[in-house]
Parts: structure tokens; sequence; C-alpha cells
DNA sequence: CTTTAAAAGTTAGCGCCTCTCACATATGTA
DNA sequence: TACATATGTGAGAGGCGCTAACTTTTAAAG
């Protein structure tokens, strides 16, 4: 408890909730300008705080930045558990509703996206934690809709098929003008052409 | 021809080659250090030339790093080339060999490879007309394992699949610690199973 | 061979950025 | 109220991107 009790005290000492204005000025920031462009200065402008104040909460830039993505996956997986409470499990429904939620973050976030796949984390790091959470997700679905009792290899195999597509559609969707390359299927149909395929036999 | 003439030529004034000196201590550095720590600067003392020196050739940092990304695309084209060329024409086996040549590039240039992606080039920038030859190959092969006379939508359709499955095993095979999310399976035949199922039907 | 214009390199330096250090202030607890 | 700790600020060191002005090398023309 010792941890995140801390965590949860710090967000309200003299500005509110610093970290977190500054988590939200982050993303806005490199979503509208690029990470390329992105200044920890900028951030600091819109938060109306000084350049130094942001390494009481980050030890760096990097670290900023890695707390922007984290954010990010952990609200893309409490959105996509809210989508898929809307369809039955193990339908096929639920499948394309889980691609589609994917692709939408995507689009939505594109930056914070390409992020999350831009470094190379270690596996212990917490934006690679956070984004298996939604991984998982996918696993358990693809489990159901295969009727399987347990994550076995099979199920592994098929969600790695699934993810794949749907990671490559969602980077097709973020450029609209390469969209024509899938052969100009409007999004749900495609979906679901491709889990019948990846989960017959 | 006025264009590619003056490109030429530029490459034996006084240094012999700075230009494809610094795109190869650029793409070094990247690969060594990551995106997030390259500086021209570094790359100008790799090359042994005074911090000015690039801007003679690129526009900027930016135009610097997608120069190497640019180059790193155009041998990635030539050595697909050369390898598919030890297969037969529409056989699986091509297939094949267009998805371990892929990975296997994600593998040798990681850097790169991700920089491809994780910049959104508009359509007609160097990278992407760079990047799309790989594709326009992919779909070629495509075509011809289908037994299609022109490459039409269902060509299209199949070959982006079949790009997008690669795609995300070249992203977990460079986390070798993630590859068991795939199943565990040896590439080559994990490729087959795919392969098999994307041109079925 | 000399002249000349353009290409390719250097030095110096401006402005911005990241990050640290010393210090100031707010907060919860004893 | 006193104290320890968590947050914030201002000043500044050191580095980087990029430009301006200048020098040197090269290719081409007379």
């Amino acid at each position: 408890m010792a941890k995140s009790d801390t965590v949860e005290r710090r967000s309200a000492y003299h500005h509110g909730d610093l970290r977190g204005a500054l988590i939200l000025a982050t993303r806005q920031l490199i979503e509208e300008k690029g990470i390329d462009h992105f200044s920890v200065s900028d951030a600091c402008r819109l938060a109306g705080v000084s350049t130094a104040a942001p390494y009481k909460h980050f030890k760096s830039k990097e670290g900023m930045v890695e707390a922007a993505v984290v954010d990010a996956m952990e609200r893309h997986h409490a959105g996509l558990v809210e989508d898929i409470a809307k369809t039955e499990k193990g339908s096929m429904e639920r499948i394309v509703a889980m691609g589609l939620n994917y692709i939408g973050f995507a689009v939505s976030e594109p930056a914070m996206f390409k992020l999350r796949f831009g470094h190379n984390e270690p596996e212990d790091s917490a934006t690679s934690v956070a984004g298996q959470e939604v991984y998982l997700a996918v696993q358990e679905e693809v489990r159901a809709a295969l009727r399987e009792p347990v994550i076995n290899d099979r199920v592994l195999e098929r969600s790695f098929m699934l993810w794949s597509f749907v990671h490559g559609l969602s980077y097709l969707s973020m450029n609209p003008n390469h969209l024509d390359k899938s052969g100009s299927q409007p999004l749900e149909p495609l979906l679901h052409n491709v889990a019948r395929r990846v989960l017959a036999d």
C-alpha cells in the first residue's frame, strides 16, 4: 500500500495535480506538433509552471513522454473493456468490436500509438506492462471465440494473427491516403473477413 | 537529367562523399543509442567534420535522419529483389521468402525499420516512395501466387493481410522476449501457415 | 593556364533546451 | 507549534540546432 498511497497523495499539493497536467500537456503537444518538435519547456508553458518543476515528478524528458504513453495505454485498455461489454462474449461481433476499438484509438491518438511501438522497452517497463493489458484482453476474447478452456498455443497463435492484422490496419487508417492499399473495403466487413480466416479451423 | 547529374557529381568534392558518410554515421548512432539520444553533433564527430558541414547536404536534423531512413528502405528493396530471385515466381516458397526477408531486415536494422513507420510522411515524400517499392513488390508476388492477370482488389486485399501479419511478426521478432506470444512456433512454418490462410479461396 | 562561379567546408555565435543546485513555500503529522 | 517532506522557483552550466560570413576546393569556360 505504501507506494500507491504516495502516488495518490502526490495529486493534491500546490498545483493540485501537476503530474497529471504535465502528462496532458505532453500528449496534446506531441499529437499536435509531433515528437520531434516536443519540448519540456513548451509543456511547462502550457501548464503554467517553471521549467524545473517537471523534474520533481519525472526523472527526465524521456520519462515524461513515457508517462504520457503509459497513461494513453491505460485509457485505451479502459475504453476497450467498456466497448466490448456491449457485445456477447465468444461472438464474432465482439472480436470485430475489439478491432474497431483498437483502430479507433490509433486514429484518435496516433502519436501515442506510434510511440508505444517506436521504443524498444525492456519487458518489465511501465509502457510494456500497460500495453500488455490490451493484448491480454485480446487473448481472452479469442479464447472464448475458439471455445477453448484455457489460453493454449492455438489461442496464442490466432491472437497474434488477429493482432497483426488489426495493427497493420491501424497504420493504414492513420494515413487515410493509404487506405486504398487494402482493397478499398470499409472497415467492418474487412474485419469480419479477417476474423473469419483467423478463427477458421 | 539536370537533377540526378548534380546529385552524383556532389559525391566527389572535398571529403569524397560526406553525404554518404553522414548517412552511415546517422544510422550507426541511431541503431546504437536510439533516436532519442541521436545528435547531429555526434554524427559530425564520427565523420570528422565541423557541426556546420551537414547543412550543406541536409536542410535540417530531421532531413538527415530521413535520408538515412530512405537509404535503408532502398537497401531493403535491393536485398528483397536479390533474395526472391532464388525462388520460383508464383510459388508459396517465394511468399515465405519475402516474409523472412522483411523480418530479417527489421531485426538487423530495427531503428530504421521503426522510423519508417513512426513518422506520418506526406504521400509523395522520399521515405514514402522508397517504402512503397517494397510493398509494390509484395503486391506483384501475391498477384502471381493467386494467378491473377492484374493487380485487382482481390490482390490488394490479400497483399495487405499478408503485409500486416509479417509486419506484426517483425515487431515481435525485434523484441525476442515477446516471441512466445505467437504460440512459440519457429518462423518459417508460421509463415507458411499464414500464407496458406491468406491465399486460400 | 587562367579566370570564375559554384560547391563544400570552417569558425563564431545566437537562441533554445535539458537538467541541476540552492533556496522558498506548502502540507500533514507529532 | 515544530518538523520533515513534498512541491515549487530562479539562476545558470553545458549542449545542441542552425545560420552567417568567410575560406578553400573543384569544374568549366575562354
